[in-house]
Formats: C-alpha cells, structure tokens, sequence
DNA sequence: CGATTCTTTGAAAACAGTCAATCTGTGTGG
DNA sequence: CCACACAGATTGACTGTTTTCAAAGAATCG
C-alpha cells in the first residue's frame, strides 16, 4: 500500500528515497469497510488521509434532513474534513466509505511534522492547495452560472472514473439537484447522443 | 489610509510595532474610481489588495455573456484573483470598482517577502485562507442544498453592510438566481415580516 | 431467490427564467 | 432648480425547468 502513496509522492511532490523514508515511517495503513464512517458529525477531523484503494464521499446533512454531498475521493486523492482539521473545531461533516477502501492515516501532529521537515511536501501540498482553492471558485461558478445539464455533462467529463463508480443520487446531491432530475437530464443527453 | 490597515494588523495578526514598520514600508496606496477594473479577464493577478474604503466585486463572464459575482470586498477585506496569483497564470476574472475606492497594493514579489519575513503575517494569512476555505465549503453547500430564499435570507444576515451598498442585481448573481426572482423573493419576505 | 437499494417514469405543483413594460431614484447639465 | 437621462428595481404574463410524490422497473447483494 504505501508503495503506491510513494509513487505518488515522487511524481507530485519530487520527493527523495530519504524523505520518502520519513513518510513511511509514520504512514498508518487503515482499511474501512464499505458504508462505514470515517468521520461522523460533530467530530473533530483529526486526520488526514491518502486513498490507495477505493472510495469516499464527505456530505453535509441539510435543514431538510437530506445529505448533500460535498466531495467524492478515489485513489491517489486525500480526504479529510479539513475544515474541521484546520480549525481544530468539531464539523459537521460525515466521510463515508462507497466501497472496501484504504487509505494511508496521519494524525494532525504527524502531518504538522511532515510538513515542518520535509520541504518537498511542504510545497506540494501548497500546490495542492491552490489546486483546490481553484476547484472551490469553479464550482461555485458553475453553480450559480451553469443549467444542470451542463453541469452534469462537466461532472462527467471531468470525473469519468469516477462517475462509473458511484451512485447516480450522490452525484446528484453534488449538483445540486434531485435524483429524479438527473435522470431525465441524463436521458435527454443519451437521446441527443444517439440521435447526432 | 496606512493607519486603518495598521490598525488590522494588530487586532488581526498582531504584529508588533517593528513589524508594522516593515510592512509601512512596502505598502502602496492606490485609488480606483468607481467603475474602473483593478484586474480584466485574461491578465495575470499579480497582486493582492486590502481595501481600506471603497468597495469591489469580482466576477466572471459565464457562456451566456452574463457577469456572475463570485465574491465582494468592502473595507478591511483583501481583494484579489487568487486563482490567478496563485498560479501565476492569467486568470478569468474581473475586479472591479463600486464606488470609488482606495486599498493597500502589494506585488506578488512583495507578499512573498511579507510571508517569508513576518512569522506574525505568515501566520495572519494562513487564518484567513483557512476561513476562506470554509466560506468556500459553505457557500457550495448552500447551492446545492438551500432554495433561493434562503441563501437571500442568510447572505442579508451575514453580510448586513455589504447587502445595503451593493446593487441587488450582483447579489442576485452571487446567490445564482436573476434580479427579476431576486425582487419577487424579496417581496415575499416583506409580506412575511409584515404579517408576523 | 428474496430483500434491499438504486434508478426511472408519470403527473401535478412549485419554482425560476425570459421578455417587455413600468416605476423609482440619482445625478447631471441647462 | 427643473427636466431629462440613466441605472437599477419591480411587475405582469408567459414559458420552461425542477421538485414532489407515488409507483414501477432494474440492479445488486446476501
């Protein structure tokens, strides 16, 4: 497992066999079982963790009671409530496993550690960050400027392995619209496609 | 104007007088006038901005040739595509001038050195972009998971200065909605106040 | 196979968008 | 100081989209 986060971490982050060896020294395995939870509301995310195999999603439940689905994480994606994790502040967020997954564990003090000594990560999570920071503006463009359809079309489109591998009702929650909408926009979109 | 910023920096960062001295002497103070743009679609955001009179909205031209608000900034807010600044890229962005305005500008040269000089400011920032973050977090839940009226309703309560200076056509383009359904949502929350 | 979970469909109601017209307030020039 | 122009806000009628609720079909898992 941590062969496939050392690959990672070469490729994205440059790191050394040395600095690589200071990862894995403190890198925690952890398995959790399809449907289980990472993080439950009113918890302090006390981690941050690295998928090598399977999937997550982190949701929010509305005033409605429904769960909003903020962010799905596959392989060679981090997870974490990190909100919560920088504030040191209890979330209101659950992670939930979609399927068998593992991830690699890191508890805030060994993160903050990793961070302070290892420079190569320092800066690759800063890159990551700004990633993410541009992520966030798009979204919200999209979703104050965008109909559905095209936000579902982008989904797809940027997210194929994803997409495949999750259910039709998160994505829908991520949208911001009904399960029933997404499947008639999703029809109309095959009907295009089958008929041009 | 120096003063004001000062006066922020203390309350918010708590940099000491010497410190304080050190920023003095990098700041540069700028006036734009109303409905003039700090920053245009396609340039490089090669600066960040803290407004000290005066306020800004930052926006993006969707498909449809519409201007979608993604952010505001009054007094005592910094303003920039940070996108942009980021990456070092040119950006989407349009930041432009409400009224006429004033702000502390600093080159990306300029912050660098502030963030790597000032353990006080370094730190400062790191709050805010935390904060930032979960603006963002909360902004894309409420898209997705609260109707119209809500989201109306809480951006009036969170930001009750920015909502009386600012155009309700930009808020209505902020909250993702047209100025016509903002008029009529505010409309019913009239009536509601009234009967109750 | 049966049970559960997920997806689709239909019909009605609620909601939001478009277009065009009107109203309101502000500021400018005569 | 008035009249006018202009930007912003509202309204009405209409259209289009999305939600809701209920039911029926797939698909999946034990």
């Amino acid at each position: 497992m941590f062969e496939f986060f050392a690959k990672y971490l070469v490729e994205k982050g440059g790191l050394t066999e040395s600095e690589l060896e200071l990862v894995r020294q403190v890198s925690v395995s952890k398995k959790v079982r399809k449907n289980n939870y990472l993080l439950e509301e009113g918890k302090v995310s006390n981690f941050i963790g690295f998928v090598t195999k399977g999937s997550f999603r982190l949701f929010r439940k509305g005033e409605d009671g429904q769960e909003y689905t903020m962010k799905f994480a596959i392989e060679n994606w981090w997870i974490s409530d990190f909100t919560s994790f920088m504030s040191g502040e209890p979330g209101n967020c659950y992670i939930e496993a979609l399927e068998n997954s593992e991830l690699i564990w890191f508890s805030r003090e060994t993160w903050d550690h990793l961070i302070a000594t290892i420079p190569n990560f320092h800066r690759m999570i800063d890159k990551l960050t700004a990633k993410n920071f541009e992520a966030h503006q798009n979204r919200i463009f999209s979703n104050i400027s965008e109909p559905a359809e095209t936000r579902y079309d982008n989904f797809v489109n940027k997210y194929p392995t994803l997409y495949s591998r999750i259910p039709l009702y998160m994505i829908a929650s991520f949208l911001g619209i009904t399960r029933e909408t997404l499947s008639r926009v999703r029809k109309q979109a095959a009907q295009r496609n089958a008929t041009s």
